[in-house]
RNA sequence: GGCGGCAUAGCCAAGUGGUAAGGCAGAGGACUGCAAAUCCUUUAUCCCCCGGUUCAAAUCCGGGUGCCGCCUCCA
């Protein structure tokens, strides 16, 4: 079997073959650092981030490069607005988006190049530009010459006729085309600016990503990705650019993914019906939102609401409930033998095959984990309702298990520990968010009441006291305290091996 | 105006020619002192509508309808 991806150059389905057998050069826009990053942000990363680990998983030597986008106008405006440097506005978010990401488990690139500690190189590239006649200078600005690209609009299916027919910006006299960019802005008194052969300025939007990822990974990349609102103009101009130079490939293959939309209608800085990552984790744990994500492919549009998390959440639930179940086998020193080999747990059996399968198919991760949940009813029914007494079934659970846990890996799910899932309040989450909201100056939606619910301590003195009502056949007070915690947000759950809890929301 | 995408049960969502995955919610049963969890059974005679191709279509073709995205900074 092999893997297919979906091409936006050509918009089908191809066989996914690196330039390097076995190695795949990875560059994905990153953010602009300028605010927060909201939930589609998170959504793309996230689902560049599956790709990732799931080529390794397939065994290849993935360098995956991310850039920060770290000067721009509107990194400037807000500078100007709070009377600090764009280099400070760039330094806190660049910050705030390691605590947001890190938090959602996001792997760290292998490279994260950054606009401003690539100027010589981006300097060099419009210099080779302008001398192999491709851009041209105007006081102080460098332009692009699109009509002398004769590829452009190939990755969107535009031509230039129809773009010029649909403009809907004013042009710029100093324009020699109104389609043409700008590779080098011209710099205003007090904006950050560097040297140039055309007088002080800073680079444009497009060409850091050029020049950056022709640095470090080369003139044509396996995969370059993004959202799906970069095909167009973001990722055409870098292929003008980089393609008008190299007359090589600038990538083999393009993948973008799907907006997040709130009451179907895409979510956006512009439209202001935007979700900030951090006012979201205030309220879920990351792995929610990952599995939210996780179950719709890629490139479909997802619609963010309150319900969709709950639903997300509750299916996650059930998933670190296995998990849950062979911490419990683990601690009753049970070790992994193996499932028995009968056809009531072929889906077990059979789960890695399938994920691959699914996930070779343009990585369809809603298919993966339908695979998924078919294991883990085959698994729960090895579950052991005491592992301590049972060690046939605990050793065959866990050998269940083990073959699973690599596959929520892929997904990036079931990073923590269960009992940390289920009896973590988030608390301390509410406090680094308020923290850093203070710092700049963004309002967090407040979390759900966790301050209002009983520690751990309190809780197994409530279970011992329960216990011994049980003891003596006292049900109706043993029913009394589980009622009671109920109500302030607890979860009792007894079994064989004794009495669990959860916080339940 | 140009280009592109989507429409599957109460909700979410896979499925691109062979007779509808999975999750959530719901119903019944088993287990349990009772719950919760878990397991078993069950929930779309049918995949927006109308034509067509085919032995066979949710899946292909044509025509509608509705929604969305890009064409402007944007993941």
């Amino acid at each position: 079997m092999a893997l297919t991806v979906f091409n936006t150059m050509g918009n089908r389905k191809e066989p996914f073959v690196p330039g390097t057998p076995g190695k795949v050069k990875m560059y994905v826009c990153g953010v602009t650092v300028y605010d927060l990053c909201h939930i589609g942000h998170a959504r793309a990363n996230v689902a560049f981030d599956i790709i990732v680990r799931y080529l390794r998983h397939r065994g290849y030597d993935v360098t995956f490069a991310r850039n920060f986008t770290d000067i721009d106008d509107k990194i400037i405006r807000r500078a100007n607005r709070e009377g600090v440097k764009a280099e400070e506005i760039a330094k806190r978010y660049i910050e705030a988006f390691y605590g947001d990401f890190d938090r959602m488990g996001l792997l760290r690139p292998d490279v994260e190049p950054r606009a401003t500690e690539h100027i010589p190189e981006i300097v060099d590239l419009v210099n080779r530009l302008v001398a192999a006649g491709k851009a041209y200078a105007v006081d102080g600005d460098v332009y692009y010459s699109v009509r002398g690209f004769a590829g452009y609009g190939k990755l969107s299916g535009k031509n230039t006729e129809d773009l010029l027919a649909g403009a809907r910006v004013d042009v710029d006299e100093r324009k020699k085309d109104p389609l043409d960019f700008a590779l080098w802005k011209s710099s205003k008194p007090g904006e950050p600016a560097w040297d140039s052969p055309w007088g002080a300025g800073r680079p444009g939007w497009h060409i850091e990503c050029s020049a950056m990822a022709m640095k470090h990974l080369g003139k044509t990349l396996d995969i370059h990705g993004g959202g799906k609102d970069l095909v167009f103009p973001h990722h055409e101009n870098e292929i003008a650019q980089s393609e008008g130079l190299t007359g090589e490939p600038l990538a083999r293959y393009w993948i973008h993914n799907g907006f997040v939309n709130i009451d179907n209608e895409k979510m956006s800085k512009s439209l202001g019906n935007f979700f900030t990552l951090r006012e979201v984790l205030a309220q879920v744990k990351p792995d929610v939102l990952r599995f939210f994500f996780a179950s719709s492919h890629y490139r479909s549009p997802i619609d963010y609401s309150d319900r969709s998390l709950a639903e997300a959440k509750a299916g996650l639930d059930r998933l670190y409930r296995v998990k849950e179940k062979a911490e419990g086998c683990e601690a009753a020193g049970a070790r992994a033998s193996s499932v028995p080999d009968v056809p009531e747990f072929s889906a077990l059996r059979d789960a890695p095959a399938r994920f691959v399968e699914a996930m070779d198919d343009d990585f369809n991760t809603a298919a993966a984990l339908g695979h998924l949940f078919d294991a883990v009813r085959a698994l729960n029914r090895l579950a052991p309702s005491d592992p301590a007494s049972e060690r046939e079934k605990a050793a065959q659970f866990l050998a269940g298990y083990a073959a699973l846990d690599p596959l929520f890996g892929v997904l990036g799910l079931l990073r923590s520990p269960a009992k940390e899932y289920f009896q973590l309040g988030n608390i301390h989450i509410r406090n680094i968010s308020e923290n850093v909201a203070v710092q700049s100056g963004v309002s967090v939606a407040p979390g759900p009441p966790a301050g209002d619910r009983p520690g751990e301590a309190e809780i197994l003195r409530r279970i011992e006291d329960r216990k011994a009502a049980r003891a003596r056949k006292d049900f109706a007070e043993a029913d009394r305290i589980r009622k009671e915690l109920d109500a302030q947000g607890v979860l009792l759950e007894d079994s064989k091996a004794g009495t669990t809890w959860k916080y339940k929301a």
